[in-house]
RNA sequence: GCCCAGGUAGCUCAGUUGGUAGAGCAUGCGACUGAAAAUCGCAGUGUCGGUGGUUCGACUCCGCCCCUGGGCA
């Protein structure tokens, strides 16, 4: 059945078994919320290792564009999945799922608490809730449908398909990524994509999870964001992002999708001075921290925009999610810590 | 000083014989199950440079003034 029973700690080796369900804690947030160094510093103190779950730090060939951990923060506590593949691949919510329980498994056995951060929220809802299992679609498949699209026309294309697969007519005419996804697992299972997503969606993983949310005013982490992208630009994410350019890689991939690589990019075509790329690689972060945290508020929170600091007793949240409606600073520690620790303590116990 | 072209949304601009304005981008809000840093939806805002005039009515026509480009002196 799922992968993920492969992956369950063992404590049969070394020593008293592992819990069944060891602890884990999720550390999300827009873009430049603070999410890594909090990740890190919850690390350091509790013995953890940091996984990666964000779309774009899984590449290795924009460490600085992508706002990777560096070397130092590397130094001070194990980090997985930054980095760990080629631009020239393409990852998946799917293949990051398998990636991720795998170094979650790992660090669980090595007694180590898995620290996963990152602000890709489908990643992280996908961890937890599964995902359904379509096979993966050929990629010959994937450029037939993206031809036909051109061919038939959005219109065209979205008749066809829902003579097929009625269930589509839920997507927006004007999505054409959904559709084409639509498409394409209707021609490589002939079963839609409906079918599959009701189905099983694999086992929920064996973790606990605490949630640590951090979601900064807005204004505050614009400024945060402005300030981040010239001091990318002036430690040389241009030349990151030359040098990635010159490797001629298919633009579809995801890695070249990052945020501020088209904007730094038409820099250095000579299309734009370099003041005007950087306003707009701001602009376009911007933009991308507002919808990560769109996605935050209305998937991960249920719709519910927190007020006031996450931690005051009374009020709300379920008791493994904890919203702190600022970016990570030293003052919050205290209280993100002591939460995390009853967090662990509550998960030892109930595995006693 | 003279001539020409402009001054309309935060920005770039459209506005076909006068009926108090609209596109793109930015911004705000939202959706989201295998590209998600992706993809897509919805929504503001304007003393139409100022001022006088013509007119029932002026962003549209006329005068003067201010500002910005360019040309001639």
């Amino acid at each position: 059945m799922a992968p993920t029973s492969l992956n369950e700690p063992r404590g049969t080796a070394a020593g008293p078994a592992a819990p069944r369900r060891p602890p884990a804690v999720i550390v999300a947030g827009p873009t430049a919320s603070g999410k890594s160094a909090l990740a890190l510093a919850i690390a350091e103190s509790f013995g953890g290792t940091v996984i990666n779950a964000d779309a774009l730090q899984v590449y290795r060939e924009l460490p600085l564009l992508t706002a990777q951990p560096g070397p130092a923060a590397l130094g001070r506590a194990p980090h997985r999945l930054y980095g760990a593949l080629s631009a020239a691949e393409r990852c998946t919510a799917g293949r990051w799922r398998t990636l991720a329980l795998a170094e979650m498994a790992a660090a669980a056995a090595a007694g180590r608490l898995p620290v996963l951060a990152g602000g890709t929220g489908l990643y992280l809802k996908v961890l937890e809730q599964g995902i359904a299992a379509v096979p993966p679609v050929p990629a010959a498949l994937r450029e037939a449908a993206a031809r036909d699209w051109q061919a038939l026309g959005p219109a065209g294309f979205r008749a066809a398909l829902l003579a097929r697969d009625p269930a589509s007519a839920r997507l927006h005419p004007n999505d054409r990524q959904r559709h084409l996804r639509a498409w394409e697992v209707l021609e490589a299972t002939g079963r839609p994509l409906a079918d599959w997503q009701r189905g099983a969606a694999g086992a929920a993983p064996p973790f606990r999870f605490l949630h640590v949310v951090l979601l900064p005013d807005r204004v505050v982490l614009n400024a945060t964001i402005d300030a981040r992208f010239e001091a990318m630009v002036a430690g040389g994410a241009l030349e990151e992002v030359a040098a990635l350019l010159a490797r001629r890689l298919d633009p579809g991939l995801p890695a070249m999708k990052a945020v501020g690589l088209p904007e730094l990019a038409r820099h250095l075509a000579g299309e734009a001075g370099l003041a005007d790329a950087i306003a707009a690689g701001q602009a376009a972060t911007r933009r991308y921290a507002k919808r990560q945290a769109t996605w935050l508020r209305g998937q991960m929170l249920g719709g519910k925009d927190p007020a006031g600091p996450g931690l005051e007793p009374g009020a709300r949240q379920k008791a493994t999610t904890l919203v702190m409606p600022s970016q990570f600073s030293e003052c919050h520690d205290r209280q993100i810590f002591s939460n995390i620790r009853r967090f662990l303590l509550t998960a030892l116990q109930q595995e006693a």
